[in-house]
DNA sequence: TCTTCATGTAAACGATCGTTTATATTTTCA
DNA sequence: TGAAAATATAAACGATCGTTTACATGAAGA
């Protein structure tokens, strides 16, 4: 080719994938640098401008992708809180997060509308689909919500009130929340 | 005085505070430079330094202080979900909210414990106090989850779904959640 | 008026950042 | 085996960052 062709190797970028993903849902956009995730890789720093262009380019091609709920769909509606807080719950202690990730990346200008467009495809409008009733979307964009703050208190922040509170209890109250999100036509408040 | 006595004018200091808290509002931490603070504040850069002691510091004495709830603490506890949904729904363009600046601050390393104290005292613990029953703690932090996940993902990210969805309808489901995490006793899940 | 202390400013330091350029090494294939 | 393509590296660039040092201005008190 007469343009640069970056001359790709497969594993290579699958490595500078993983080692980013595990920085940047731990450091965040900004507290991660590229020579951090290059030590990280064991791979020079040059390389990562070659295979993905910039940093933006890394993380969009790092962390976006892996942000399918298509799991979480998997079955009937009528468990769904359970089964979305129970992932909530377990996912303490791995490597990388995607939620995680996202929640220490979203303040960043660079990333952000990335991030938006990559929440409304991959999460939003597949949820969407399968809540029945009005307000679909915004149903669904609450339910986002309502898991993005609890990660971000419990994981990002670390409050000691939802951490030195048993797993099951909240759990619990997590669960009926984003079930009741689902079950639209209930109405919670009791008074008017 | 032997030691460094700063030297302190009350006005400067007000005035840097006042930029601090619009330029890391709007940019977070990490994305907010001390030139720029002093630039919006008409004042010199070192000036920060010898006022406050350290970008961080800056940080501490301009955001935690106005992270008061005892305006949603006031009147009684069964209209607290109707009070705060109309607060989150209500501070849009105001040109520093304490809330969102935590949001974009939370990710870095910097301020996260000094977040989670700050939280701990001056939102958590008040809140609990209101709350009667079982896990008042675990409810205040889940009360708090819940309108940080609505904020980051309204004003931080701005995910379509809720930017498009009527202010009524959303102020609406937010009151619900959080009206039902004050009412403890009542079990929100419909099946077991 | 002269000194003193409070306040503000200018300039530079050292470090780190993302990115680029130029070069080296390895692999592939005829 | 040898040329060409693919892959990796080292070194530097320019910019920005938080911070510090040294100096200038200003008002107040004796």
């Amino acid at each position: 080719m007469d343009e640069q062709s970056p001359a790709i190797s497969v594993r290579t970028a699958d490595v500078i994938l993983a080692a980013a993903r595990r920085q940047f849902a731990s450091y965040g956009y900004d507290g991660t640098g590229l020579r951090a995730i290059a030590a990280l890789a064991d791979v020079n720093v040059a390389l990562i401008g070659r295979y993905f262009g910039s940093k933006e380019g890394l993380f969009l091609a790092a962390v976006p992708p892996k942000l399918e709920i298509r799991v979480l769909l998997r079955g009937s509606m009528s468990h769904f809180g359970e089964r979305a807080a129970a992932i909530m719950d377990m996912k303490s202690g791995r490597d990388f997060d995607p939620m995680t990730a996202l929640i220490r990346a979203a303040a960043s200008p660079a990333c952000a509308p990335a991030l938006r467009n990559a929440l409304n495809r991959q999460v939003i409008a597949p949820l969407a689909l399968r809540l029945e009733g009005s307000h679909a979307e915004a149903r669904a964009g609450m339910i986002l919500s309502v898991m993005a703050g609890y990660d971000m208190m419990l994981r990002v922040i670390g409050i000691a009130a939802l951490e030195e509170t048993a797993s099951a209890e909240r759990r619990h109250r997590l669960a009926a929340m984003l079930q009741h999100l689902v079950d639209e036509p209930l109405h919670m408040q009791d008074a008017d």
